[in-house]
RNA sequence: GGCCCGUUCGUCUAGGGGUUAGGACGCCAGGUUUUCAUCCUGGAAACAGGAGUUCGAUUCUCCUACGGGCUACCA
């Protein structure tokens, strides 16, 4: 068996959105199952379309991922050069054996004669094509002689080069997750292979590079399964081998109808791309999961459960699980439209995962980007807090009290729970707790259970009240390790200012 | 319009001629918990419709509907 070699192969015409990503993980996935080798090649044939930074964007993303390209424009390899727009002279060549064998041809038609074409036929409700019963009657080297033709040429007459479709053909193309697909060539037209601006199109460059890359399967997105079969009787043209193909089914917009696209930026609050990109032209600036918070590994689960899954009950996986578990025949038929919550949850189970360690780095990355000073041990926040948030930053917005005193409090808490004798509870637990030397969560809660016994008070009502001194808010992680976190000396403080400012709020409340 | 692809709980999906149609997210209820969260238990929730084939169709075939893609000198 050949060696199995799959290419992801993106038009640099802007950043690549999820949908793009998941090709490329899907296409390497499939590579290193099978021991193949992934590809880069950057399908730059569109000049007008060329957006600066955009290759740079896909190999940063990609790597963002936790994989990388094994050939590419980014590192080179035996089938350069990975940039279509560096390999002109090749598709010239080939679209001129094309031309010599009979099985495409000149055309000379302006796009003014096109659309002129184009408005007659609609005016008829009929849509035209440049096809087996229309070329005849256009400006093309299959009607003009070789000498006018030649004349044309040499007097520098624009021109392209269109692919010369026979018609009346079953076109079969195998899909390897949809199986047989058939065609009927007289449906497709003689598709521009050769631009007039010196580029080949999409398709002869495609097929050409394929072939010459050794490309043995072809995994792209739904999108291009109505040229497939353009590009198998190109094959034939050439008379090489065609690759298999496998066309992915579309990623949906989450709201609404239609495919994802670029242009969804940030839609429903949950980005489409993988990292963060400024549009230089207009300035807008498109979120990415990355700065959202989402974790590489959290991310490449979502992708890869997006139009596949294993067939059994298991739903996390690392990349080394995807790519032992990967089949392409498991890939589903039916466009996905992209959950958030179902995002979040994965990023919750990943955020499980991690150590307190690597979670106090995150926290105090976050905590010097948000320039909020800390005094206290990341580590044991990060133990306490994990379990409630789904983002490490999360933790700053749902616990502000382990780095800033409360200056205000939560309203239902203080109304419905902070009673009349609060204050004089909570005071009574300040000066108990006053004399505790080894003041750690054990000690401290000993201490509060006894105090309560001897006076017959409840649990939870004695509780809030400190909670609500210390924290301002009404719910969180156990008040104690809250307190041993804070230190003897920012509790109490605590304990002794915020009491009658709660009792001001209850009373601002009243009124 | 034409061609092509698709359609199982709200969402992602498993399944496949005879099943109580399974799981996950989310949602609801109960339990645990000082509170919140976690956790545990339970619940509501789906085979687009119609014909046909068959003893039997959610599963196979056809039609319809709906959704999607393509229909450029864009990829």
């Amino acid at each position: 068996m050949t060696k199995v070699r799959v290419r992801y192969a993106p038009s640099p015409t802007g950043p690549q959105h999820v949908g793009g990503i998941r090709t490329a993980l899907y296409n390497y996935l499939f590579a290193k199952k099978l021991g193949g080798d992934l590809i880069l090649r950057i399908e730059d044939t569109d000049q007008g379309r060329f957006v600066e930074g955009a290759e740079e964007y896909i190999v940063e993303s990609v790597k963002w991922c936790g994989f990388d390209f094994d050939e590419g424009v980014h590192k080179g390899g035996k089938f350069g050069p990975y940039r279509q727009s560096d390999r002109k002279e090749i598709y010239v060549k080939y679209a001129n054996q094309l031309i010599d064998e009979g099985k495409a041809y000149y055309a000379f038609d302006s796009s003014d004669d096109l659309n002129a074409k184009r408005s007659e036929a609609e005016a008829e409700k009929k849509t035209f094509k440049y096809d087996a019963f229309t070329r005849g009657g256009m400006k093309n080297s299959l009607v003009l002689s070789a000498e006018e033709t030649k004349a044309l040429l040499e007097a520098g007459e624009a021109y392209t080069v269109r692919f010369k479709m026979e018609p009346d053909q079953n076109i079969v193309v195998d899909d390897m997750v949809r199986g047989n697909v058939s065609f009927n060539s007289s449906e497709l037209d003689d598709k521009i292979i050769f631009k007039s601006d010196g580029m080949p199109t999409y398709h002869l460059a495609n097929i050409v590079d394929d072939h010459l890359m050794e490309i043995s399967h072809v995994i792209r997105g739904e999108e291009w399964l109505p040229s497939a079969p353009l590009h198998v009787a190109l094959y034939a043209a050439f008379e090489w081998d065609s690759p298999k193909f496998a066309h992915l089914p579309l990623l949906m917009k989450p709201t609404g109808k239609g495919k994802l696209s670029k242009r969804d930026g940030d839609i429903g609050g949950f980005p489409v791309f993988p990292l963060e990109w400024t549009d230089k032209a207009s300035g807008e600036v498109f979120k990415g999961y990355k700065e959202e918070g989402y974790s590489p590994e959290a991310f490449l689960n979502i992708m890869a459960f997006l139009g596949w899954n294993p067939g059994t009950e298991q739903e996390l996986f690392s990349l080394e699980e995807l790519v032992e578990a990967f089949d392409i025949s498991r890939v589903v038929k039916s466009g996905a439209k992209f959950d958030p919550d179902k995002a979040r949850w994965f990023n919750q189970q990943y955020l499980w995962k991690k150590s307190d360690a690597e979670l106090a780095e995150e926290l105090a990355e976050e905590l010097a980007k948000q320039e909020i000073v800390n005094q206290v041990d990341l580590e044991k926040v990060a133990a306490q807090m994990k379990e409630r948030v789904v983002f490490t930053k999360d933790i700053i917005d749902a616990a502000p009290y382990f780095f800033v005193s409360p200056s205000d409090f939560d309203q239902k808490s203080v109304k419905k729970k902070w009673k009349d004798h609060s204050a004089e509870l909570v005071n009574n637990l300040t000066a108990l707790f006053e004399d505790v030397e080894d003041f750690t969560s054990l000690v401290l809660e000993t201490k509060f259970k006894a105090y309560l016994e001897e006076n017959e008070l409840g649990f939870g009502p004695a509780m809030i009240g400190l909670r609500l001194a210390i924290t301002g808010m009404g719910g969180g992680p156990s008040l104690f390790e809250i307190a041993e976190i804070l230190g003897k000396e920012e509790t109490m403080d605590r304990l002794k200012t915020n009491v009658s400012k709660i009792e001001a709020f209850k009373l601002e409340l009243a009124s």
